[in-house]
DNA sequence: ATAAATTACTTAACCGTTTAAGTAAATAGG
DNA sequence: CCTATTTACTTAAACGGTTAAGTAATTTAT
């Protein structure tokens, strides 16, 4: 059987499509119990409107697109939760997509949103991403973009972020304070906003003790063995490390696993802070100590903010810019040494 | 500026909006030089179709719907990378929902579905889950659907799910091949496939050694602390279980804190295998015993099946039915005592 | 040389909904 | 009582593509 359309319900009522589609939306042109009536035969047929059709007519599509790097990490997979419970609320549709950290594949989603699928964006840049051209060809089609924990600092819009300077900051000190006297800086990019913010931070902090070391970048590809190989090389040189910040979760349990590896003790041989949302932080061995972002929070904030955007013509995303800060929590992997 | 429309490059080009249509689905019925000219203009023009439009005479979206329990679990975020995968490489979208657990919201998403918004669905029950009308009204709208690991058996559709039988066997087997003589199950439904499956391997288990102990239930909400005062009076009693099939990761966490909170020693007062895909199942403090579910695969699996019954009508879903097994990888958390 | 088939288009209907503009009847206002 | 306004609709044109059916011009077949 066919779908039922509001055709067929004017039929019905002898009525015009045009009186349906208003008495379904409560429009004052219908009376009161004419409207009654097709409110009653479209439950009794159970009609639901096709979303393609309105959607070309309104020019809207009550959808929005989330674009990250990946889903199998807890920052995102929490940044996603936080975005589709506002999303939900607000009767939005969410489209999801993956760029596995690729600049090209990126760019090819950016470019299929320019036909009008959604009617907003939200994204956390990937680590490749070299150049802007796709995301300013997205901002010309005024598709509103929100930004959250990896934004581009170029476009004007808006931008959700943690405190990143400051934790790379704390991070970096508490290390220092728990004793540490090399302390390395594992990041994935030289170019990310997150990581060249943290990067300043673990920098600034080394500097106000007059201390010295160089931040080490790992290519992050979906080859976890290559990170592994890496950590393995830097954990086994003789000035090895007696302190890591650990800028992404991923790295973190190659760290434990090298330790292991290598007979090395944590906190005792190397201590080690990770930007991370792991729930069994608290139950690793040695518990870990995190900086933890407020990953719900932020995907909740730039979706609000989204929405916000697309509910009120008149209202700007170019200055928002909000900065919820995260917490270091301090476990075992950080007890000073005696 | 406006959009780009076929009419505009129709216009463009003396031709009428047929033949541009034509020309850029590379149909016979145009000649090799006005191809040549219209994709010219078109990709001068950068015009980029409109995505309502095409579905909405073409009655197909180019899209799927995933629906989830929730996306902060590490089975369900491997699934969704194993879902984007292969959508991906077919040019699907994704649209994403979360149900929570919960019941009511699951109806109200599948009811949407109805407006003919995706082409297929691939799904996970809630735990609250109770009656499949909304499954059958789906399923009258003939928009093909996949099952993928907590499944309904009830409806004659296609059906991805790993051997969660015999992991509740193996796991309950093992348990017990290390000296245990009272081990719980820890579940969060009667109701779910899996847990049925599940409890039912390792009621068998038991069985098969003379041994009996109770399935224990979990009411699994969104209250953390509820799951833990839970856990915690379990292991405070006196005839406390000495080895724990956990058949959900998050209460794996649970049970290591409470065990920490209460002295008791993982795995020598008590042993404990987890279904569960977490990364960090080898860094914990004793390392965890997984039953490990291939969620990665099963999710390819699941959207593999899917597009087939969208790309060939003549295909069935109905008798398609996929175990992809899963693997006990033995740890820390069940070695035997001395 | 003529009928048949092929080529390269055009015309117009259609997908299902929304909405600007029009209209007849009822009501209100002076 | 006659004009202005309001009420409750209808008509028809969008929205932007797709596609069945039609057609004139050219090519092929007999």
């Amino acid at each position: 059987m066919d779908n039922i359309t509001i055709k067929m319900l004017a039929k019905e009522l002898n009525l015009s499509t045009a009186a349906i589609s208003k008495a379904l939306r409560d429009s004052h042109e219908i009376s009161t119990p004419t409207k009654q009536r097709v409110l009653e035969l479209a439950s009794k047929l159970n009609y639901i409107p096709n979303v393609y059709a309105g959607s070309l007519r309104r020019r809207k599509s009550k959808t929005i697109a989330v674009v990250l790097p990946e889903v199998a990490d807890s920052f995102f997979s929490l940044a996603i939760n936080g975005i589709e419970a506002i999303a939900e609320e607000k009767g939005y549709h969410v489209l999801i997509y993956l760029t596995h950290e690729n600049f090209s594949r990126e760019q090819a989603i950016l470019k299929d949103f320019q036909s009008g699928r959604v009617d907003g964006v939200l994204m956390s840049l990937s680590v490749e991403t070299a150049g802007y051209q796709h995301i300013y060809d997205l901002y010309s089609k005024e598709i509103p973009l929100v930004f959250f924990d990896r934004v581009c600092q170029e476009i004007n819009t808006a931008k959700i972020t943690t405190n990143d300077f400051e934790c790379g900051y704390k991070a970096t000190q508490h290390l220092i304070d728990c004793g540490c006297k090399r302390i390395a800086l594992l990041s994935i990019s030289n170019y990310l906003s997150i990581s060249i913010e943290r990067r300043e931070g673990y920098q600034q902090a080394l500097k106000d003790k007059n201390m010295t070391y160089d931040p080490i970048n790992i290519f992050c590809g979906d080859d976890a063995a290559v990170n592994y190989q890496f950590i393995r090389r830097i954990l086994s040189d003789e000035l090895r490390p007696d302190g890591i910040v650990a800028t992404v979760e991923k790295m973190t349990i190659d760290v434990y696993l090298v330790c292991r590896e290598l007979g090395l003790a944590i906190p005792q041989d190397v201590k080690i802070v990770s930007f991370s949302n792991l729930s069994s932080a608290s139950i690793l061995n040695p518990s870990l100590t995190t900086i933890t972002q407020p990953a719900f929070e932020m995907g909740k904030a730039a979706a609000t903010l989204l929405f916000k955007a697309l509910e009120k013509k008149n209202f700007a995303l170019k200055d928002e810019n909000l900065i919820i800060p995260s917490d270091l929590i301090v476990r075992g992997s950080t007890v000073p040494n005696r």
